[in-house]
DNA sequence: TCCCAGGGAGGAT
DNA sequence: ATCCTCCATGGG
């Protein structure tokens, strides 16, 4: 408490603690939506939350929690990405580091859409709405295969909600200079104490509690070492992936695609199903399987990307038009 | 009330 | 290999 205090006044007046830089468009290869971005869904992290124009979270940064907004200023070809964050001895070339990372700032949008615009390509029809849709990358390999575990047959409203109640009640809180409070994600060793009764009246996890706990006492007794994976090839991590309980096709891809940026995974749920289908098998139904091989082998390293920009195109089709499908 | 949500396990064909 | 059903939970 004392510490707070003395935080409060070396720091004087706490609006100023707050800092602002700018990461502009030289930054960043390529265009940039940053609405859009935080708007696709991915499965890495929770969505943070937006006040405003402004999307905010949290990262700890050798041990420091820092609270940061970000907000895009201009179009999705001229822009700068405006960052505030509470610090004292942060370098804001730490955070815009970390941003240019989870925000996939780095990744070559003008040769992705330069690849497959062409007109018999379905996916060039998205690439005028969702220019400057990015990739994110979640900066916690723990919280973005709990959360991919989340997503299973479930709502983004639901998991998101389970995820924010497994942060609040077995996450680290954290206090910033303004007053406010976070919970940052669990570790594993933490929600491997749990209880499944417990975890399901607190969180309405559902039936992924097992698969949630079993994984977190996988990592915490190290016989799953998901760091390790980073370097494996895509088909080995598959492998290791599928043999977690509750953890199928679906889920191992969404964590290697939005947990460790491996690019081959197209993760096919319901939506990518239904319009691979429709777009590239003429209306004929496939095999989940066969639509996952499909798109990693028709968008050749892009794949995840594909499967991005596919799954809001898929999103926008009316009812009707999907699902009418040939039996066969 | 029923159906669905960015599926998967276990079982039967 | 492919096709069932069930799985918790809450929103529409």
């Amino acid at each position: 408490m004392i510490r707070y205090i003395i935080v409060y006044l070396v720091s004087g007046r706490i609006s100023l603690n707050q800092k602002t830089f700018e990461i502009s468009k030289k930054d960043v290869n390529g265009p940039m939506n940053l609405a859009e971005t935080m708007a696709s869904a991915q499965t890495s992290e929770p969505e943070w939350s937006k006040d405003g124009e402004y999307f905010m979270d949290v990262e700890e940064f050798d041990g420091v929690p820092v609270k940061y907004t970000v907000t895009q200023v201009g179009t999705v070809d001229e822009f700068n990405i405006k960052v505030n964050y509470f610090g004292n001895t942060l370098a804001s070339r730490q955070l815009k580091e970390h941003l240019k990372k989870v925000l996939g700032l780095e990744d070559d949008l003008c040769a992705f859409y330069r690849k497959f615009d062409h007109p018999e390509e379905p996916l060039s029809q998205t690439f005028l709405r969702l220019r400057g849709l990015r990739l994110m990358r979640g900066t916690n390999l723990f919280e973005s295969l709990i959360c991919s575990i989340l997503s299973q047959n479930n709502s983004v409203l639901l998991w998101n909600r389970t995820a924010r109640f497994l942060m609040k009640y077995y996450g680290k809180k954290v206090r910033f200079p303004d007053g406010s409070n976070f919970f940052l994600f669990p570790t594993p060793e933490r929600l491997a104490k749990v209880k499944a009764r417990e975890l399901r009246a607190r969180t309405s996890i559902g039936y992924r509690a097992r698969p949630v706990l079993e994984a977190s006492r996988l990592i915490t007794k190290g016989a799953l070492e998901l760091e390790r994976l980073l370097s494996s090839s895509y088909e080995e991590s598959m492998e290791t992936l599928l043999n977690l309980y509750g953890v199928g096709p679906k889920v191992a891809d969404c964590f290697l695609l939005y947990g460790m940026a491996k690019f081959e995974a197209a993760p096919v749920d319901v939506w990518i199903q239904r319009i691979v289908e429709k777009l590239y098998f003429k209306n004929k139904r496939v095999s989940k399987s066969k639509s996952a091989e499909f798109l990693r082998d028709h968008f050749d390293g892009w794949a995840g990307y594909a499967q991005l920009y596919l799954f809001d195109f898929a999103r926008r089709m009316t009812p009707s038009t999907l699902r009418a499908r040939k039996p066969n």
